[in-house]
DNA sequence: AAATCGGCTCGGGCCATTCC
DNA sequence: GGAATGGCCCGAGCCGATTT
């Protein structure tokens, strides 16, 4: 209960502050972080006109002093500062782009965080499964709604099934307004290609990057955008000169280089696995473990989730002859999270393959790269090497070992499909599209100097998909 | 004034299969 | 079991000169 009485209180300033822009000050003591005292104090003293403080303990008593007038102080700042003619009032919270509006947000946040610690502490954090009518009576009594998922976060749907199509409506009737919005009869083709790949490209991307979309919603949106592309409004249709496939095909194999939204979102999605494997200690990595087991081959308990249909898509790429996975490999530093047997940490097949037979003595199969290097690798052994299979094998994993040598930087993932090392989306896409993409052996001739409606005119000709007249009669129109 | 020329892409309908 | 997906087929698109 205290912790609700507390939060009422909040509350109450909360909305004080909303509404009228008046900040009280001890709440403001109460809520803010010690180590925020010096930039608030001295921002607040610098509003109200009085002396700035120098140390912590200036600034407790300063704030002592603004406390009680602080209401009317600032009233008076925001008249001076901005407002020439009357005082206003606000009505919904501070303007955007104000210097104390992070402040607003700092307050906000700091309570919700000492709240939630202080009711963890409490034991009334209630979570999942939580019986109606408790969920109504705690609501009510901290004047909160109830949410039901469905529903919109940041614009994004949670907790919604995201392989039903209709699920995606909201997104492609963006796209559709935007679109319908940009007159494309006053743009020529050229400008119609920037939008696409700028503007088109990246709005969607907040979904991408969340959820693998169905074929069905990748088609539409292809669709939104093909038509765009060809001048065709929403009812009437035109002639289409070129496949779309081929407008999406990168300029060196002989398209416009538009990119797929195929290849982007399997891309982005690849990413959260990327994240997965190559940072071990990160809070991705610690989260999705928890939910679904530590190993990507894990059966996850869960029957529907995100990081199911992410995975489900990493294996169906597989299937198809793409295999990200095999494109991150182990390099070895310092070796302490190495398997020695079973990673793939030199070469690319993992040595409890390669040696099966020297596998099948050792006693420790988990042990590290960094335990096997330190001493004589025959130490774990079962027993000693016997006959002709073994000793070759032993031979040949020596000359190997030899040339390794120990560093001080820890291991890492790399990515091998650019010379960084990292992951980058661009590269995982690039790579999807050359893969599922219709390829022509000569590359599109692009001079960057004339008109992009030109390059495009010049490129329709070369493929000979232009409205001559023996093309229009060759299509029978 | 109406019909015609005939090859490429896309949408929609239908059905079978796959997936969740 | 229902929704999604894939494969197949058919028809529409619509410049304009020429033919009927």
């Amino acid at each position: 209960m205290l912790v609700i009485k507390r939060f009422s209180k909040r509350k109450k300033v909360f909305r004080e502050t909303n509404n009228t822009g008046k900040i009280r000050a001890k709440s403001l003591l109460l809520i803010l972080d010690t180590d925020l005292y010096p930039r608030v104090v001295t921002r607040v003293c610098r509003c109200i006109g009085h002396g700035v403080a120098a140390t912590n303990e200036d600034c407790s008593s300063n704030l002592d002093v603004i406390a009680d007038n602080i209401t009317v102080n600032m009233r008076c700042f925001v008249k001076c500062r901005w407002s020439p003619t009357s005082e206003f009032q606000f009505h919904c919270g501070l303007k955007q782009g104000d210097p104390l509006a992070p402040y607003l947000f700092i307050l906000v946040m700091e309570s919700l965080h000492l709240s939630i610690s202080r009711a963890e502490e409490a034991g009334i954090f209630l979570g999942v499964g939580v019986a109606n009518d408790s969920v109504i009576a705690a609501a009510g009594s901290i004047g909160c709604s109830i949410m039901k998922t469905p529903f919109k976060y940041l614009g994004v749907m949670v907790g919604g099934n995201m392989t039903k199509i209709n699920a995606w409506d909201d997104t492609v009737n963006k796209i559709k307004t935007r679109l319908s919005k940009w007159k494309l009869g006053t743009l020529s083709i050229g400008g119609r290609l920037t939008l696409i790949k700028s503007v088109l490209g990246s709005t969607p991307i907040y979904y991408m990057s969340l959820y693998k979309l169905p074929k069905t919603v990748l088609h539409t949106m292809e669709a939104i955008r093909r038509d765009f592309f060809n001048g065709s409004q929403s009812k009437d249709r035109k002639i289409s000169w070129i496949k779309w496939s081929k407008v999406l095909t990168a300029k060196k194999y002989g398209g416009l280089g538009v990119s797929s939204y195929y290849a982007l979102n399997r891309a982005l999605l690849f990413k959260w696995v990327w994240r997965f494997i190559s940072q071990d200690s990160s809070l991705w990595f610690r989260i999705i473990s928890a939910m679904h087991g530590p190993s990507i081959q894990t059966r996850s308990p869960f029957k529907f989730s995100n990081w199911r249909d992410i995975i489900s898509v990493v294996s169906t790429l597989k299937n198809q002859g793409v295999d990200f996975l095999s494109h991150c490999k182990r390099r070895v530093g310092s070796c302490l999270h190495t398997f020695f047997w079973k990673d793939k940490w030199l070469g690319d097949v993992p040595f409890c393959e390669l040696f099966p037979r020297l596998f099948a003595l050792e006693n420790d199969k988990d042990c590290t790269v960094a335990t096997k290097m330190q001493g004589d690798i025959q130490l774990s052994f079962r027993r000693q090497v016997r006959g002709v299979i073994e000793a070759s094998q032993l031979v040949s994993i020596l000359d190997l070992l030899r040339l390794q040598v120990m560093s001080n930087v820890d291991d890492r993932w790399v990515w091998d499909l650019n010379g960084e090392g990292v992951f980058r989306v661009k590269d995982a896409r690039d790579f999807l599209d050359e893969r599922f993409l219709p390829k022509d052996d000569a590359a599109t001739r692009w001079v960057k100097y004339i008109p992009i409606k030109v390059n495009i005119f010049a490129w329709k000709l070369y493929l000979d998909r232009i409205p001559t007249q023996s093309n229009l009669v060759r299509r029978g129109v």
